[in-house]
DNA sequence: AGCACGCCGACT
DNA sequence: GTCGGCGTGCTC
């Protein structure tokens, strides 16, 4: 019989050395090997373990000299045919590691990385130790009475000389080493604090009145969470409400005022009991139309790409349900993608509720167990309908009939950590090799998933009125400008204000939306409402202050790097009136506090909602009346009928338009678009107040009639003007590295090999190259980072250049700098 | 990424 | 004379 061979990828190999190496395959393993199998394998010059993929099984192999496939795990599972291909496939398409994309695609619990250990060798225990070394035997000692020890376990105990001494007992082969699979905590547990004193006595020490009184105002913080809780309060949580950290706990815990308490998290969070004689959806005649489209896609059992275009409130999620009905109809299985902020118990319980035990929910808060369980249930076919973020487009579905992406533009679709892969191409493989149905449904469709609907590459389905009685609101413009003037700078206008006050008397609910996360720096013109932009890249540029000074600072473009100082007056109208700046969410809270004592503000961003527990808390709050006024970021225009919202206010419109991204128009239009559908989802017609420094701004006016096809018009005639895509691809380039003296050595070092590349080998291919420059946040973790953009066509030469570049950065380059590409990035 | 091989400076 | 610095190159 001639020797078998498998070509097989390491699971844990650095992009340079990403490829196939050949192994034997011994006799007693040839009927279990094969393609898709994780196997473990000896590798490099010490042999060292490593898992591995087996990628094709050969009878022959030019290499000379083999080794062995050590092991197959037959226990864990291998990978099918399919997602073997998709591995590859997210290699070439976002040039990461098959390593990196196998574990994108199944849960850590399936495949642990592996652990080093140590163990002492058969009879060295007379072999002497290095006598000039002392700690070396106490090591080998511990070695011995452990009988295998981790080697991380081995570097707490003795320190960094460890190392160094444990390299001398292996040479002198007193000790082995070798590697295990690293046991996977699948713990779901939370932890969590309670009150160790009685209600009583925490008040009165929060409040000063106890004997003896409680110095730290942090301390007093921390007990006042905890008395407003009748359940323990997650860390997590605790820390995030009494602005401290998890330390200040450990020393109250310590005083004994509070306990730890371990709670157990329920496997299946959001399990929602399937509702009896749940009656058929109703559609109506638009909608029955697409859902009729819809079922003969699937139904062909060939490849499909359609996008769902309906106005906010038209009822896209009743035709899903209808496919989905559809789909188990015919045995089909379905994934429904969310954004993150989407994926609340409410919108889970619309799926549940109809297809109950089918459903499975994977979401970034799941613990390695719940992850495991969820894998388990679609991988046996107890599921059939997944819903989840991103990466349950992974989900390995049984006769997958669809994968429909909701609210598809939204950039939390496009992975920013290795693989940076977009949902998007995912699912258009595994439908394309299913022969399944991919779905983008949006009100606010990506330019690019739009106009590839426009080229006919997907079939176009729109809805164009809103369900049932709702009515799209009343929209008003509330002009800013003249708020400055008359010395009202509250971030509140008066027409707004008075909005809210009388719906604060009818007792009617208010949304308040403010895009103000993190800073945005940006200079804009009070006389005409311009934002100063880039003259080469029509991005808004940012302001970059100067060793300190805030005055004396200047212009910076972050797509191009370009740089220039802040003029005196306004580029388009002469005025001299440029501001700077704005204001938070924060802010307007205080604010609101001040002109409605009585109101009951819930404030939501970022900042109020660490835990996907207290955001969801809050949404219910809210659903249940508890509170009037509902402020908060993006995370308020997402998903969710709340029946007795009938104002919404955005507090400045503009606001994204000065984003520094090609894409800002985008996201403004849909942001208002998706914050002005939030009115009027109940009976009462809703109103919409838009406040604005901008009323003539054609983006703000489109969003306003919730035009999308004149949006479209307009942005892709700019798009294309300046080449952007869709009709060009954008590569990030980004290097980071500690040391600044390297790192712009480095930066150096890239530009002329990636010249070099296009002068050489790739001079047929076309591309636009900016920078290299400092990234918008210069230094982050430590690292200073630098950047340079290409605008280029993404094909099979292009991606083969920056493979290329990542392969010389990750070896050759004595520089410590780490270069990393992504392509078509979600922001700059 | 690791790890070995290999060729030049300051030490027992 | 040797220990050890990190430049260069390979890993089936």
């Amino acid at each position: 019989m001639t020797p078998l061979y498998a070509g097989v990828y390491l699971l844990d190999a650095p992009y340079a050395i990403d490829r196939v190496y050949d192994y034997l395959i011994p006799r007693s393993l040839c009927d279990v090997v094969h393609r898709g199998s994780f196997v473990t394998v000896p590798f490099g010059n010490g042999n060292r373990k490593h898992l591995a993929l087996v990628a094709d099984i050969k009878d022959e192999s030019p290499f000379p000299k083999h080794k062995p496939i050590l092991a197959v795990s037959t226990d864990r599972i291998s990978l099918s045919e399919q997602m073997m291909g998709l591995a590859l496939f997210m290699k070439e398409q976002t040039l990461c590691t098959v390593g990196d994309a196998v574990r994108a695609m199944v849960p850590a619990s399936v495949l642990t990385r592996m652990t080093e250990i140590y163990l002492p060798a058969l009879g060295s225990e007379r072999t002497p130790t290095d006598a000039s070394h002392p700690e070396d035997e106490q090591i080998a000692a511990y070695i011995r009475a452990a009988g295998t020890v981790a080697t991380a376990q081995l570097r707490r105990k003795f320190g960094t000389v460890t190392d160094e001494a444990l390299r001398r007992l292996r040479e002198r082969r007193i000790i082995l080493r070798d590697a295990h699979y690293r046991d996977v905590d699948a713990a779901s547990y939370i932890a969590c604090r309670k009150l160790a004193i009685s209600d009583e006595q925490a008040r009165a020490l929060v409040s000063g009145t106890a004997d003896t009184p409680l110095r730290s105002e942090k301390h007093r913080a921390v007990l006042s969470v905890l008395l407003e809780s009748d359940d323990p309060v997650s860390d997590k949580e605790l820390c995030a409400a009494a602005h401290c950290t998890q330390s200040v706990l450990s020393t109250m815990s310590a005083k004994g005022y509070i306990t730890e308490h371990k709670q157990l998290n329920e496997r299946r969070p959001y399990q929602i009991e399937k509702l009896p004689d749940l009656p058929p959806v109703v559609l109506n005649e638009e909608q029955r139309g697409a859902y009729l489209t819809l079922c003969d896609f699937v139904d062909s059992s060939e490849a499909h790409a359609a996008l769902l275009h309906g106005v906010t409130g038209s009822g896209k999620t009743s035709v899903m349900l209808a496919l989905i009905s559809h789909l188990l109809g015919s045995c089909k299985g379905a994934i429904v993608l969310l954004p993150e902020i989407a994926l609340t118990p409410q919108s889970i319980a619309i799926f549940c509720a109809r297809f109950g035990e089918c459903v499975a929910v994977i979401h970034s808060g799941l613990s390695a167990g719940e992850r495991y369980d969820a894998y388990e249930r679609i991988r046996t076919g107890k599921a059939t309908v997944v819903v989840g973020t991103r990466s349950a487009v992974f989900a390995p579905v049984k006769n997958l009939g669809a994968i429909i992406i909701d609210e598809e533009q939204e950039h939390t679709y496009k992975s920013d950590m290795s693989p940076k892969y977009r949902a998007h191409d995912i699912a258009r493989y595994r439908c394309a090799a299913a022969g399944a149905l991919m779905l983008l449904a949006s009100a606010t469709p990506s330019l690019e998933s739009y106009h590839k609907a426009v080229e006919g590459k997907y079939t176009l389905i729109k809805l164009t009125r809103r369900y049932g009685r709702a009515v799209l609101p009343e929209v008003i413009l509330s002009d800013m400008r003249r708020e400055g003037q008359t010395g009202n700078a509250s971030p509140l206008g008066t027409l707004l204000c008075g909005e809210i006050a009388k719906n604060l008397e009818v007792n009617k609910q208010s949304v308040l939306f403010l895009n103000r996360r993190g800073y945005h720096r940006f200079v804009s013109c009070r006389s005409c409402g311009q934002a100063i932009t880039c003259e080469r890249c029509s991005v808004a540029m940012t302001y970059h202050t100067r060793r300190g000074s805030y005055t004396e600072g200047s212009l910076v473009c972050h797509f191009c790097g370009d740089r220039k100082p802040l003029p005196k007056v306004c580029p388009t109208c002469h005025s001299e009136h440029l501001v700077r700046g704005g204001y938070g969410t924060q802010r307007v809270e205080q604010e609101i506090g001040e002109l409605f004592p009585s109101a009951r503000v819930l404030r939501m961003d970022t900042d109020t909602t660490t835990s996907k527990f207290s955001y969801d808390r809050m949404l219910g709050q809210f659903r249940a009346h508890e509170a009037d006024i509902l402020l908060g970021t993006q995370m308020v225009t997402k998903g969710h009928d709340f029946p007795d919202v009938t104002l919404v206010g955005v507090l400045s419109a503009d606001a994204s338009l000065y984003l520094d991204d090609y894409r800002a128009s985008e996201r403004t239009f849909a942001q208002l678009t998706q914050v002005i559908g939030r009115a009027g989802r109940g009976d009462t017609p809703g109103r919409a107040i838009i406040q604005t420094s901008n009323p003539d701004n054609d983006i703000i006016r489109l969003a306003c009639a919730q035009d999308y096809e004149s949006f479209y018009a307009r942005e892709i005639k700019l798009r294309r003007l300046l080449v952007f895509p869709p009709f060009c691809d954008i590569a990030l380039l980004s290097l980071s590295c500690e040391d600044e003296k390297a790192l712009l050595l480095a930066a150096r070092r890239l530009y002329e090999e990636t010249n070099k590349l296009i002068q050489g080998e790739f001079s047929d291919v076309q591309t636009v190259i900016f920078g290299p420059f400092e990234a918008p946040v210069y230094r982050v973790d430590n690292k200073f980072r630098m950047r340079m953009v290409v605008k280029c066509r993404l094909n099979k030469r292009t991606r083969a250049m920056f493979a290329s570049l990542l392969t010389t950065f990750g070896t050759g380059g004595n520089s410590d700098a780490q270069l990393s590409v992504d392509l078509n990035p979600s922001t700059l």
